[in-house]
Formats: structure tokens, C-alpha cells, sequence
DNA sequence: GTCTATATTTGGATAGAC
DNA sequence: GTCTATCCAAATATAGAC
């Protein structure tokens, strides 16, 4: 038999969530406010401790939504082309384009930016598991030496930093997403037939 | 003859920037607070009003004071080498160097991340020049179109990024500097050669 | 210039009635 | 589960004596 009274529950979490999501894309990550949120949803703010236990445990779930956001962004470019040039630019893509489309999400799953925050290991377990997964697509597209996926994660964070702090809402850099694997794939090709080079001391 | 009032003024306002700097590299740049600097300093709070004329006032002259050790550190690498490559290394390693050795200075200037801050025009210039001027510099290493340029600094950023989240105070990403200017000098070679490459639609 | 005293706002969080 | 009432702490900022 359904739940009503959890379900109604779980409703009420998640409208308050998204007042919270309004609320930091509006006045930024850290200027999330409990007053306003409560506001928001008709609330007095006393009323959302029977939902939250603090404020941090909303910025938990947030981060938790947020991952799993990734997860599911990241699951529906399967399957991944079997060309791996092709597979690197899907994946890319992925990446980039998520980032950028909120710049809230991205600073609350990538950065550290609030000062008594970080993500409870049931939370953080998403985006850790998810990552390996990441991983394991790399490497069936050709990426297997920690040095080239450092390389690419670079230019993963590289492009969707670029694009997000100077560029919002444009295409500027996503444009370049193409280009990037293009350039980076070369590189990696040519060091696996010649693995003398790239051993340079500065 | 000499100012001593002014000397004085402006030494108490450089030990406040000093405490300034001191705490958020402790608790986090958000997590400025006047009280703090003032216990710090040994003065009441009020008293630094005296100084500046509000706490934005003092977030604008960390934000002037770290462009203004941005521009000496680039200056500090002058000349140039002749070579090309040799010398986008150089400003690369330059850059992310100068970005991963103080996480806070990075976020007070190449992100939004305080809420209500913004620099003002005056401070903000002291950057733009000296964007420009790296501007002139990668076009003497021979980085010329735009699209490129957005390329190089994405991937400055990207280094710099991946090197203060994940290895702080490592050198993970520091060690692929030389590697990642090697795989974008050789990219737009190519490119300059072959202009038909990289006008790819996706 | 520095202090004391204080204003004012805002924030997160708790107690207890209903 | 929601409210009222309240607490407590911290924050920025101002007024005015010294």
C-alpha cells in the first residue's frame, strides 16, 4: 500500500529544494538564505526543521541532486560511439555542457566555495561512483596512462571554467570542444607510438 | 619632506590587508569577517572603519593587491625566450603557478564567488591591463586567432583548476604543464599549415 | 584615530502550544 | 507538522566621547 503521508513528505523536501536551487542561481551559492526559502514556499522558518536538520543538510541534498543530475546526464549518451575520437568529443561534451548549464550546480559539485560545507559520504559516494564510471569510459576510448586523463580532465574543467565565468549562457567555448579532442587525441596517438617523447624534464 | 601620518595610515592599512588575507586563507574566502581582522590587528571593529569604508572596500583592495602580484610575477619572467614554444611554456607555468600557490587570491580573481562583490572599476583595470598585455605576449609566441587564444587559456585555467582542487600544494597537474604546451604548440602548427583542419560542424 | 556604546539586520536554531 | 515566540550569536555599520 502507498505512503500518502511519506510521499506528501517527500514532495515537500523536494519543493523546498528547488525554492533553495532558486534562491542560490538567483544570489549566488553562499547567499543561500533559510528565511527566504521558507518564505518561498509559504512557510514560517522554523517549519523546515521537520524537513531539514540544518542548513548544511540542505546543501547536502542539493549536492546530492546535483550528482545525480550528473549521473543521469552522463547515462543517456549511452551507448557511446565506437569510434573512440568520436566517443572522447560525446564525452566532453557531456561534461562541459553540464557545468555550464548551471553555474549554482557547478560550484556546489566541483568547488569548494562554501566555507563549513562538504558533502556527506553518502552523498559524495554519488559523484565518486560516478566518476569511476567516467573513468571506465576513458579507457575503453583509448585514454589508460593517469597522465593523459589528468591531460583531459584539464581540459575538461579548463573549457567549462572558461565558458562559465566569461562567457555565460554563450557558446564561446563550447564551441571549441571539438577542436580540443581533436588536438588532444593527436597528442595521445602519436605519444603512444613514440613513448620516448613527453618524458622531458624541465 | 615626508608624509609620516600618511606612511603610518598606509602601513595600518596594509597590516589589516595582511590579517585579511590570513584569515580567509584559513576559514575561506566568504568567510571574511571584520570582527575577526579587527581582534587580529588589535583594534574594536569599529575601528577599521577608519581604514576602509566597508567590507567590500576591503575585498577590493585584496582584489587590487592580488592583480597587482599577478602583474609583478609576470613581469618577473621577462624576457621572453626567443623560442616559441619555450616561451608559452614559460607563461603557462607562469600562470598556473601563480594561481595554485594561493587558493583564495585565485578565487577573489578569477571567480564570482562572494555574493555581493564585485570589483570596482579602478581595481578591475589593473587586470584588464594586464590581460592585454599576455594577450601581446602569446601573440609574439605566435597564438594569434582568437579561437586558439580561448583554447590556451582554457587550458591554463583547466591545470590551474584541477591542480588547486584535487593536489593542493602537489604538483599533479604542474608536472603536465610542459606536456599540454607541447600538444597545443604542435596543434596550431599543424593548423597554420593546414587551415582546412578544424572548421569541423558538429 | 581609537574607543565605548549601540543600532540594526540577519542569520540559524530551539521550545512549546496547538 | 506548523505555528508563535524567542533565543542567541554574529554580522556590518554609525554616533559620539575622549
Amino acid at each position: 500500500m502507498r505512503d500518502r503521508r511519506a510521499e506528501r513528505r517527500e514532495s515537500t523536501r523536494a519543493e523546498i529544494l528547488d525554492a533553495a536551487w532558486e534562491q542560490v542561481r538567483e544570489h549566488g551559492l553562499a547567499a543561500l538564505s533559510l528565511r527566504d526559502v521558507a518564505r518561498s514556499v509559504g512557510m514560517q522558518p522554523p517549519s523546515l526543521y521537520s524537513y531539514f536538520d540544518s542548513k548544511n543538510a540542505i546543501y547536502d541534498a542539493m549536492y546530492a541532486q546535483g550528482a545525480r543530475e550528473c549521473v543521469e546526464a552522463q547515462q543517456a549518451l549511452k551507448p557511446l560511439p565506437d569510434d573512440q575520437l568520436e566517443a572522447l568529443k560525446a564525452l566532453l561534451h557531456f561534461f562541459v555542457e553540464f557545468c555550464a548549464a548551471d553555474f549554482a550546480r557547478y560550484q556546489l559539485l566541483f568547488q569548494r566555495t562554501i566555507p563549513g560545507f562538504e558533502p556527506s559520504p553518502e552523498s559524495f559516494k554519488i559523484s565518486e561512483d560516478n566518476l569511476a564510471e567516467i573513468g571506465e569510459m576513458l579507457a575503453r576510448s583509448g585514454v589508460t596512462d593517469p597522465g593523459s586523463l589528468d591531460l583531459l580532465t584539464a581540459l575538461g574543467t579548463g573549457l567549462a571554467d572558461q565558458q562559465i565565468s566569461n562567457d555565460p549562457g554563450g557558446d564561446r567555448w563550447i564551441r571549441l570542444i571539438d577542436e580540443a579532442v581533436e588536438m588532444f587525441y593527436e597528442h595521445i596517438t602519436k605519444k603512444a607510438k613514440k613513448p620516448s617523447k613527453g618524458r622531458r624534464t624541465r
